[in-house]
DNA sequence: ACCATAGGTTCAATGAACGAACTCATGCGA
DNA sequence: TCGCATGAGTTCGTTCATTGAACCTATGGT
């Protein structure tokens, strides 16, 4: 893409990693995945992201190995996209991401938690839960909506992910 | 800046990071910050980014709380970006987006490792120190160079960082 | 035969990034 | 005092990326 000619001569690993994830909406598109998206239409309609956008992104997270495109149904062709075990490996940095906003911006109300699936209780800094004191990786994590959290949104996607969901399952976007 | 008209709708802690964090060039500059890099000049040479652009995220770094713009010498005036408490904050994504890339991106030769001050053992995932398991803040990590990096870089940034240098602690640039 | 749906691609208009040149305040050496 | 150098920007024309609307294709349903 991009970043890439000038990012490239950085010989540093977070400039490699901006190369392939710090695009505009790249990770978005990798929360979404997270959040259990996998359909192009899903995506579409809960990022509002311009479909050629979209479409370029999923491809370079493919190429890049973040995502996997694997077919789900025949006739009609459908694809869907998955998160690979270096995708699901950015669980860290995405959790220390939404960290930091909820710390440190201004004017910040946390819509959703992340609880620990075994024991349910919050997770702490570095992913730690504070009970069990077991570092929690993203298959073990539930996203719990939290009160203030609009109650009726306009998308299928926002609807469903109302209900607690643990991460890297797929969402049951159709009710 | 122009991610918000999209993100901010997003509700959500991961976007609103995105929106003070996520433009081009961002990160990289924070990341300088953590590194020692100060001045104006130093983020120019050592990045190789567009006058304009450093100018604007220097900026926008500010009004977010993430630097704090200071006077360090009168005449004439000499103003240096330091990162606050908030931006300082930041180390744990910085973290582990480089150990991500690290460990995930193919052909990636780690040029520099970040070992505990107290003990000079590497940091491991989430930042841990893997000798004490103490979870490291970025004062207490130590930047070092690795074989294979570049023994004579051409800019005076990537000369200083040759060797051994605490996270926070300002950059000796001029020798 | 007609419409709907998923997953794209194409294209013109807009906006951001790039890099070179210019500005301005100051210090310094001759 | 003149002239040059330095740090920290701003300005501006060109290039490149993003946007949103429209179009395309394959299939299924009625």
């Amino acid at each position: 893409m991009a970043l890439g000619k000038d990012y490239a001569q950085q010989h540093c690993s977070i400039a490699r990693a901006l190369e392939v994830v710090g695009e505009r909406w790249t990770l978005l598109i990798v929360r979404d995945a997270f959040y259990g998206v996998r359909r192009y239409k899903d995506f579409l309609v809960h990022l509002g992201i311009p479909r050629a956008v979209l479409a370029a992104r999923l491809q370079s997270l493919e190429q890049a190995g973040v995502l996997e495109k694997r077919r789900y149904q025949q006739a009609p062709p459908r694809d869907e996209y998955v998160l690979t075990d270096a995708g699901a490996a950015l669980w860290p940095t995405l959790f220390s991401l939404g960290t930091w906003a909820s710390g440190h911006l201004e004017g910040m109300d946390v819509p959703r938690s992340f609880l620990h699936a075994a024991c349910g209780s919050e997770l702490g800094a570095y992913g730690q839960c504070p009970a069990c004191g077991d570092v929690v990786t993203a298959g073990d994590v539930v996203l719990a909506p939290r009160p203030g959290l609009d109650p009726n949104p306009g998308n299928p996607v926002s609807r469903a992910l109302l209900e607690p969901h643990r991460l890297l399952t797929p969402l049951d976007v159709d009710r």
